[in-house]
DNA sequence: TGTGCTTTGTATCACACTGTATAAATAATC
DNA sequence: GATTATTTATACAGTGTGATACAAAGCACA
């Protein structure tokens, strides 16, 4: 009764708000930086603070998933931790297939940050015969005719866009259609993909362009 | 009275909704396309469906900002375009400083998709000594002690931070100290930021962590 | 053991955002 | 010119998200 482990008390009853998904990866990251500095325990307020939020913010997002803290104390950070990497599937490793491997791709799959996440980018592709079959950081590079297969035979299940605008709808519906459910987008576009595909755009000129209405 | 064009009407009296402003370019990016599609007019129904939205949340985003759209027509493609354009800013080019001219800076600085939407990369610190002093991408790299002298003498802006995590908050410091109010941070960290200073954050990794959730 | 202090978990409230519905305005057609 | 189609702008309602407030629970220390 006192050890509050179970980690899907409500999870599954009810749909967790979106926002709140993608807010548990910052407190990942905070817990992380504490446990790496030798702090045992966290409260809320001290989250809070860090990634300027309140205190009940946090509160109200983690009693979504369970009675993690103890009141009068605050919350234990490695198991506060362990707990956020099950709930959103961090505690393995994931294969990814980056699809486009000209500037943008290679800076992609030499990233360093991927693989001490958890993410690891097991097989590469690209339309153009000039690229298919040369060697890039260690990844042989396959035709797209060949993604479905890869996709089975290398259990990939996230998929990393990197081609020029004009193809990435079409890349984006192979994805889907090989099965890839998590799609990461670095095409300045606005995709349209069905029900049940997560999709996440990384558009460094989108987020400046929204900047510029404050600097007026 | 038929012609709109008092484009801040309501802008300037009450605060629009951060969400609206972030969604305004997505508006921007389908009327390009609309408009080099040889499209003279455009309906909140086809606005829409382009972006998974419904019509009713576009007509109220423009409302914020005027009327725009002719009943029973729809709107004129390339003049809501350059209202929106006016209205975010767009309508003019900016210049911006990187500072961290490692792996990821040169990366960002030989980007070809900031220029022609009008962001113009117009210098580049670090502070490595191996690193201050050479030429990349035709940028002289300089010191970050330059970094005030450089945002007032090239007009600069927006602030873009590639520095490794362990020195990004002082190198966000050092640009509000310089007065830059608009940052675009690809550090992967919560910076902490005062009031009136704009932050986005470029972080592909916290866009996969939130994707997990939804694989298991 | 009891008292005071801290912090959680949650009930409640307030507000912001989204979707529905409709009147007004324009265009098209006969 | 009258009638019908279409589409905007907006009033209204509903939903969802964030902040406030507080009771319950644990800790510390006498």
């Amino acid at each position: 009764m006192t050890t509050p482990n179970n980690s899907d008390n409500l999870s599954s009853e009810f749909p967790v708000p979106e926002v709140v998904i993608q807010r548990l990866p910052l407190y990942v990251r905070v817990l992380t930086q504490y446990s790496s500095a030798g702090e045992e325990v966290i409260s809320s307020e001290q989250l809070g603070s860090r990634l300027q939020m309140t205190p009940a913010q946090i509160r109200k997002d983690l009693s979504y998933f369970g009675r993690f803290g103890k009141q009068g104390r605050g919350y234990d950070v490695a198991m506060l931790e362990r707990q956020l990497r099950e709930i959103l599937g961090l505690d393995r490793t994931w294969n990814a297939a980056v699809v486009g491997m000209g500037r943008l791709g290679r800076a992609v799959v030499s990233y360093p940050g991927f693989a001490p996440s958890g993410f690891n980018i097991s097989a590469a592709f690209d339309t153009s015969h000039d690229i298919v079959g040369k060697t890039i950081s260690g990844l042989h590079v396959q035709s797209i005719s060949q993604l479905t297969e890869s996709v089975k035979e290398l259990d990939i299940k996230i998929g990393i866009v990197t081609v020029p605008i004009d193809h990435a709808q079409e890349v984006i519906d192979a994805m889907v259609l090989a099965g890839i459910k998590s799609i990461l987008n670095y095409a300045p576009l606005s995709p349209q993909v069905p029900e049940g595909v997560t999709m996440r755009g990384i558009d460094p000129v989108l987020s400046l362009q929204s900047m510029t209405y404050y600097l007026r």
